[in-house]
RNA sequence: GGUGGGGUACUCAAGUGGACAACGAGGGCAGACUGUAAAUCUGCUGGCAUAGCCUUCGAAGGUUCGAAUCCUUCCCCCACCA
């Protein structure tokens, strides 16, 4: 072990303990080696950033010197978690859950060793073993084991129940799935904790349950905080679109920019929990927001640390480049080749040169992405909000000039004081 | 299967024959102020060739000069009963 800390300890430092099955939990972490795991679901190529809170803890009980499995839920992802949700969602079919898992495991090879000597990572689908097992007999097997007192009582179910769109079997069906998880992976590699969300605690002791009940063993589930910001409203949204980890699903530099616009009361909360800085070095960035808001000394680390993480150090330099072009001195003198270099992760898109010189800046703005419609283009302007080059387009039927076009390759719009797209000229 | 209630825009939620592209709230976007922060104030928030036109109120038909509103059928949800 490289670390000899006791993982809930260092959990509970870190603000990312809400809650554990039992007391029993912290001493077994210091005597021995454990198998933890956390699900995780296949609903897009790429994992967002709510997911970190999650990953993080993965991450801090493989670097106490425990095994950690990642469970992709192949087969639970095309059921549907009822947990804090009030409306069934899509299922997903087996094709697309497939594709998702190649992209989430690269996700988690940038916070988890998948190679460690002593302690690596694995992933798997619980696709695996739900796809063979015969409807009959996992009744028999495992749903015997579950009673309607106690499923009928978790949060998850009494909530949707009572709600106006109600609940369908198969996603009631859910937490024997997750329970089941539970007790194959304890069967197979000796898995005696489950982390997750609170929003989980239902699922997880339905399983720490179940192998109870089967094989005579007391497991344990481990519960983090929902991470929100200081609104309540829940973390890794932006303008209601998610923040993915994937670059193909979110630019490093909106990434990038996501953690770098955190509010300064909850700065140092998401220190804690999305980097491994220790306490005295946040220390000092507690100080630097109490004494200096306005340097964003604690939001420029936060977001660079967090994005050197997740994009390496190269997508970290970029993201920088382009912000202090973007918001530090003026772009001017520079040409379309150092623009592009900078603005390499900028949202960009392109577009071949007649559709730009001479149309008007409502319908460029929308070609490019910029704006859904024309109408909210032209709003845009009204608003005094669309800027080209920098400069405000003041007049709504501007076109836009050829001599705009720099070096007649690139042209940078913006949407209010922080929205850029740039146009590439084809 | 029966009875009753319900399905309206991103969400919640008004509207029960014309003044409805549809009140209000939240959210979102933009402007001012700032520190790429928060709070506050202001404007916008279906589409388009924007003093006009087109498409939308679960779906499809119908009545009417005119429907989100009335009728018919169908789909879905909720509650109680069986």
């Amino acid at each position: 072990m490289e670390n000899m800390d006791n993982v809930i300890e260092v959990l509970r430092q870190r603000g990312l303990l809400e809650a554990t099955t039992s007391p029993a939990l912290e001493q077994e972490a210091s005597k021995r080696q454990l198998t933890v795991y956390a699900g995780f679901d296949p609903t897009a190529e790429s994992l967002q950033a709510g997911n970190l809170v999650a990953i993080m803890g993965l991450m801090h009980f493989q670097r106490c010197g425990h095994k950690v499995v990642a469970l992709v839920g192949g087969a639970t992802g095309m059921i549907g978690d009822p947990s804090g949700k009030t409306a069934e969602r899509p299922l997903l079919d087996e094709n697309k859950v497939l594709e998702n898992l190649a992209g989430i495991r690269e996700n988690l090879e940038r916070f988890l060793d998948f190679a460690h000597p002593t302690a690596p990572a694995v992933i798997v689908n619980n696709y695996d073993w739900f796809r063979q097992y015969p409807f009959i007999d996992f009744l028999r097997d495992v749903g015997r084991h579950f009673r309607m007192g106690s499923m009928l009582g978790k949060d998850s179910v009494r909530t949707r129940l009572e709600s106006e769109s109600g609940m369908s079997f198969t996603e009631f069906s859910y937490q024997l799935l997750q329970a089941y998880d539970f007790l194959h992976l304890y069967d197979t590699q000796g898995c005696c904790v489950q982390l997750g969300g609170s929003d989980q605690w239902g699922n997880i002791t339905a399983g720490t349950d179940l192998v109870r009940k089967l094989r005579g063993q007391e497991v344990f589930g481990v519960t983090l905080p929902l991470v929100c910001d200081r609104h309540g409203q829940k973390f890794g949204k932006s303008a209601g679109n998610a923040i993915y980890l994937s670059d193909t699903k979110t630019s490093v530099y909106d990434f990038y920019q996501y953690f770098l616009r955190v509010e300064d009361a909850d700065v140092i909360r998401l220190m804690r929990v999305f980097t491994l800085l220790s306490e005295a070095e946040i220390d000092t960035y507690v100080a630097e927001v109490e004494t200096a808001p306005e340097r964003r000394a604690a939001q420029k680390r936060l977001a660079e640390e967090i994005t050197r993480r997740v994009h390496g150090e190269e997508g970290l330099l970029r993201a920088q480049q382009s912000a202090a072009v973007l918001f530090g001195e003026a772009m001017d003198g520079l040409d379309a080749d150092a623009l592009l270099d900078v603005f390499a992760d900028v949202p960009s898109c392109a577009l071949p040169y007649d559709a730009i010189a001479g149309q008007s800046v409502i319908v460029v703005a929308t070609e490019a992405g910029l704006c859904k419609s024309r109408s909210e283009a032209r709003r845009l302007i009204q608003n005094g909000g669309l800027y080209v080059n920098n400069r405000r387009v003041e007049d709504v039927d501007a076109v836009v000039a050829s001599a705009w076009i720099i070096d007649r390759r690139l042209l940078v719009l913006r949407s209010g004081r922080k929205r850029y797209q740039l146009i590439r000229v084809m």
